[in-house]
DNA sequence: GTAACTGCAAAATATTTGCATCCTT
DNA sequence: AAGGATGCAAATATTTTGCAGTTAC
């Protein structure tokens, strides 16, 4: 019988295999978003590093998941809503990363605004990010 | 006779240095963002790695120059504007980057709208990055 | 059975640290 | 002269690649 995370990987015509579903898994049982390191450590070293590696970056190109940009030198990923098409990310909520807890989650509800470019500037994809406290750490 | 690098070293109380210096005018006479390769590249390799990070790290303590965060694993620092403090950074403009020559830039007169967070979050910093077609690509 | 995926080894890159020497002030 | 900055060597960490063995379908 199908899990969830069977499903997922169904309808993007990944084949099925452990490394997969138990990271896949992690994804949809967190809420926030999660960094290579974290994979490796929630995962109890079960995978090489290398699988890790495979595993997200063809999640990526399914659009399964989607990274989150940082100003440090690690990149987070997050599960995308349903109605990431391959290829083409429609997530377009803010981010919000914990100083306190640093944790990185979406915030699904908040949709980034629209802003006016400078003449010229055809504008294809916005991110946002916004720093603080979160709700559990105040 | 003191150059405005020169100035600007001084008025952060860094002593002025060959490096410095030239990774500085790289900065003051590019106006997009550079990455820590690009900045090899166009130091012609003169300086050691290690005092290309070093310096870096130096300029962000000192609030001259911020990071912009991406999606991939580049970090990339562009020039402060003049009402940077040490420690407490005023960027909040919104940074572009262009699919077509892989720039990014500041766009300095483009400010960061303000979102409505969920209850409970306390924000302390907001990043913005849009990418697309630069005015100079289309 | 075949194509795709994994794990291991190793290469290629990137980043950090310690220390002796040199330069700025 | 003194403290800080640099360059070199080397330790770490991160990411990529090739290939042989294994697994999903």
């Amino acid at each position: 019988m199908s899990t969830p995370v069977d499903i997922i990987l169904k309808r993007n015509q990944l084949s099925i295999t452990d490394s997969r579903k138990k990271i896949l898994e992690l994804f949809v049982n967190n809420s926030g978003a999660l960094e290579h390191a974290d994979i490796e450590k929630k995962t109890g070293e079960k995978f090489d590093r290398v699988t890790v590696y495979r595993t997200l970056q063809s999640f990526l190109e399914k659009g399964i998941i989607h990274t989150i940009p940082t100003s440090d030198n690690s990149v987070r990923y997050a599960l995308c809503k349903d109605d990431c098409k391959e290829g083409h990310h429609h997530d377009n909520h803010v981010h919000f990363l914990c100083n306190e807890c640093h944790t990185t989650m979406c915030l699904e509800d908040v949709t980034i605004p629209e802003v006016k470019l400078p003449v010229g500037f055809q504008p294809a994809e916005y991110q946002m990010v916004v720093s603080g406290t979160c709700k559990e750490c105040r």
